[in-house]
DNA sequence: ACGAGCGCCTGTCGGC
DNA sequence: TGCCGACAGGCGCTCG
């Protein structure tokens, strides 16, 4: 499920409970059992069942798509990759299907990743940043100005959209967001970062952090059976509209392969500018 | 430095 | 109905 606003309601949930789902914070670690090996990035399972037992939860955060679990002595991080989820649900309930990892809290709580596809990960470090450190800034941190994100972008020979893909250049944004952002800054996906002036590098990160609040605002986006609550696929200007109107054109919405990945974008309100010609248009849909 | 392709996994959907 | 390929919100790894 997990771009940046999927990971923060995510984290938002857990920490404040609600939607009759209870709250972490606070919560003791009792005991944790590890059902899928791979899941569990680091320590070893027998080290991680031990050392984080008696430790209590005592913030629930997130840093780009990862989830930051600040407990007594060490960091609890998730990463949920393509299909992966945090629940918090009372240890009654029947174990599900997909759960990967089980912690099971005091207070008759359960905390369990639940994970379809098995590509997320759990981490237990003592030091965050081991696992954090390459991250590029917060997109909607305040202190990313326009003239500190134009400086960024310039500084890589780079086609937007892989580039935005890119964790270690802006943290946060995944296929989602970044074909609606780009939509919304009217760039193509294939335009070279070092060619935007500095009004194109603020307006894109302007797209961004419209993008990515609306896409909190709505619960983050559900789509196919993984379903959280949130409706921002409802609002989609472009991701998954191939062939239908523009809403803002009317053009047809095209589609193209990039690195495997599925990029959609108007081609009226997302012109290549003309130094980008000389690229292969690659296969367009 | 960068792009392209593949592997990791399970599930859903549409076409035949 | 069953089978088969395409596709899916990610990312690390190779290889040019």
């Amino acid at each position: 499920m997990p771009e940046l606003p999927e990971v923060e309601t995510i984290a938002n949930g857990l920490r404040q409970g609600g939607f009759g789902q209870p709250s972490i914070l606070g919560r003791r670690i009792e005991r944790a059992h590890l059902l899928w090996r791979r899941s569990l990035a680091s320590p070893s399972p027998e080290e991680f069942e031990r050392r984080v037992v008696n430790q209590a939860i005592e913030e629930v955060g997130r840093r780009g798509k990862f989830l930051v679990l600040r407990l007594s002595r060490d960091y609890l991080l998730f990463h949920l990759r393509m299909s992966g989820d945090l629940i918090a649900e009372p240890v009654s309930t029947a174990i599900a299907p997909h759960h990967r990892l089980i912690i099971d809290l005091d207070e008759g709580l359960r905390l369990a990743f639940n994970d379809a596809r098995k590509f997320g990960r759990a981490w237990l470090v003592d030091d965050a940043a081991t696992v954090l450190g390459s991250l590029g800034p917060e997109p909607l941190d305040p202190n990313l100005t326009p003239a500190a994100f134009h400086a960024r972008l310039t500084a890589r020979r780079r086609q937007l959209k892989p580039l935005l893909l890119d964790q270690s250049f802006l943290a946060g944004l995944g296929n989602i967001y970044s074909d609606e952002a780009l939509f919304l800054a009217g760039l193509h996906p294939l335009a070279l970062a070092h060619k935007l002036t500095l009004a194109q590098s603020e307006r894109l990160l302007n797209s961004i952090r419209q993008t990515l609040q609306e896409g909190i605002r709505h619960h983050g986006a559900s789509i196919d059976w993984v379903y959280r609550g949130g409706d921002f696929q409802n609002h989609f200007r472009v991701y998954r509209r191939t062939g239908e109107p523009c809403r803002v054109c009317g053009s047809l919405i095209q589609r193209l392969r990039l690195n495997q990945r599925s990029t959609h974008f108007c081609p009226v309100c997302q012109q290549l500018p003309s130094g980008n010609m000389s690229l292969p248009p690659g296969e367009v849909t």
